[in-house]
DNA sequence: GTGAGACGGGTAAGCGCTTTCCAATGGAGG
DNA sequence: CCTCCATTGGAAAGCGCTTACCCGTCTCAC
């Protein structure tokens, strides 16, 4: 009777090093990168060896035995949603040039899990952890705090985005003043009157997409007619909508939308009223994820990119200099149908 | 002068049993399942000392000890991709249940890559590796088949999306069935001749869909007048659409897209030579990402409960019984404006 | 010719855990 | 009261890898 099918063990550098000949020092110093130089008939032997055997380092053990881990972890509330799909793609790119392994944490939308999934990555000692979603106000909440700090004492970087939560490190997101600019682009389009779809008070992105836009707006001599509360996700963007729409949305009114994903979930509700988008009732958002501009009329919005936002999260834990110095592209206001010019 | 402010090193098991008085034995007993049971009054020093530290176990230490990880990784082709996206959710989500992390490896859309991720993704000694994207025909390419062979000689599980490929397990996706229990639908609207815009031949999922749709079309009686290469992507679908008008499209006809992100590139092209989806050109897709409801006309297409699959195919990896067994909810066919019924 | 370095291979001491043994303790059964 | 066994804490041997050290061998300056 052979052995078993399953477990057969996979090869390790004690193998590699037998079948080349060689000490175990030698064979790890020519399979995972050493200062120490090795002579070429040895790394030949080597490598060969480990060809052979499909040899793949063990990452854990190289962890322990290292103290560090090529780990990032990367926490966000929704992996469906695109614009956590995007930012993490940009990790991912990043992550992958850098020689990292990402893992990706989903947190929900609700805030007490976020300090549970950090807890739980800091298991892995992960080389930097990326909180992509900035649910909190200004500073951490304290169980997050805690462990935030514990990610830190143990050596790693934690980013935040758009949030500058000390002591984590912040990528900051424009995201008042993308809103502002957006909200003078509508005035200027003929725009008096908006609605605005938000997420819950107190979540940070939101919070600041509000505000900038009222600020903006308010400057420009619009008045904000309406402020309702939801959340990041479609059906709460529809939701919101229908309510507002069962109050009374006068013809000509705007509603802007915290992100495109609430943005588009209120122009099913608008669609579904028997009232048209554009002239009788606009519509604008928030990221410019790629489905903006497939919906019809094409939606406005402030485009954020995301990618690149999950890119330069990761540069900047590995304190690349050429990119942690240049602020990010500035978000840019795309203007489409969805908001016409009002006559 | 007091020690740098970084890394002051994480709390170890061994600091733990220090602080609480007890064996490095007894400390890991309690704080890590075992099947020895301890005294209470020794559990809650443990626990205790564990708390007021932060503890948190070193899981690459726990992995080299134990001989076994805890992470399942995932690889998909692109993780912004609302396909992919959904799929990960729902692995995320299962993977979190039981006590799993899950690594994300995004293998691009060139087959090459998919092996080389492998052999990294190797080196965490995965728990279990869901390949969800399937881009093998029926037997896998050499190079990554000798990377999943060893994948399940170290003990790992290998499940693939869509496609059987041993020594992987499969998690069956109905692509076939699903494009021809659209197509009947479609025929029986009234639709008699079908463009066809897939990804590359010898792609799987593109093949199987495509054959599906026109063994389903033509058992009703309709025509396929033409095919088109692409790739899974939106602009590919565009790309491919637009070259489709360029060489006259009869008004009256259905176009089918791969899957829903290929359709609306496709509606985007429609759109922009001035012809109209529905009446005009009909359009329709597979998958049911939610961009499909949100498009003007509704898609057309063939729901796949993603989230569904990626929970599932986790389940498969852990022998869960319960669910390995029944099969996976049947596609359903979802008729929106973009096919309306013709005269 | 000699001594001082460089060079480069090997030995072995960890890294933070798990787990196998071993030993001490305390009941139960006779 | 003694034996036997079940129970449970601790000592120590790993897990697969890295890396300080050690130690021959060369090379070269003097």
């Amino acid at each position: 009777m052979t052995d078993s099918p399953t477990a057969r063990r996979a090869p390790t550098l004690d193998d590699v090093a037998r079948q080349a000949g060689v000490s175990l020092a030698t064979a790890s110093r020519v399979l995972n990168g050493s200062t120490r130089r090795v002579a070429d008939a040895y790394r030949d032997k080597v490598a060969a060896a480990a060809e052979s055997l499909g040899y793949s380092a063990n990452l854990s053990a190289q962890a322990t035995a290292r103290g560090t881990s090529a780990v990032v972890s990367l926490v966000v509330a929704d992996i469906a949603d695109p614009y956590f799909g995007q930012i993490a793609a940009g990790v991912a790119r990043e992550a992958s040039a850098a020689g990292l392994h990402v893992t990706i944490a989903v947190a929900g939308r609700d805030a007490e899990r976020e300090a549970d999934v950090v807890r739980m990555l800091r298991g892995q000692r992960p080389h930097t952890v990326i909180l992509a979603t900035s649910r909190a106000g200004d500073r951490l909440p304290p169980e997050l705090r805690r462990e935030v700090d514990a990610v830190i004492d143990a050596g790693g970087r934690v980013v935040a985005l758009g949030a500058d939560v000390a002591p984590a490190t912040a990528l900051p997101i424009a995201n008042g003043e993308g809103a502002a600019a957006l909200a003078r682009a509508l005035a200027r389009r003929g725009y008096a009157r908006a609605i605005l779809l938000g997420a819950a008070a107190g979540i940070r992105t939101s919070d600041d997409r509000l505000d900038g836009f009222r600020r903006g707006f308010e400057a420009a001599g619009g008045e904000i007619v309406g402020v309702r509360r939801g959340a990041f996700t479609r059906d709460a963007g529809e939701e919101q909508m229908r309510a507002a729409l069962r109050d009374g949305v006068a013809a000509g009114s705007l509603v802007f939308g915290v992100s495109d994903v609430v943005a588009i979930g209120a122009m099913a509700a608008v669609r579904a009223a028997n009232r048209t988008i554009g002239a009788d009732i606009a519509v604008a958002g928030f990221d410019d994820i790629p489905t903006a501009r497939d919906v019809t009329p094409g939606l406005s919005t402030v485009r954020l990119p995301l990618e690149e936002i999950g890119a330069r999260a990761l540069r900047l834990a590995l304190d690349d200099p050429s990119e942690s110095a240049g602020p990010l592209r500035e978000p840019e206001v795309v203007l489409r149908a969805s908001t016409p010019e009002r006559a």
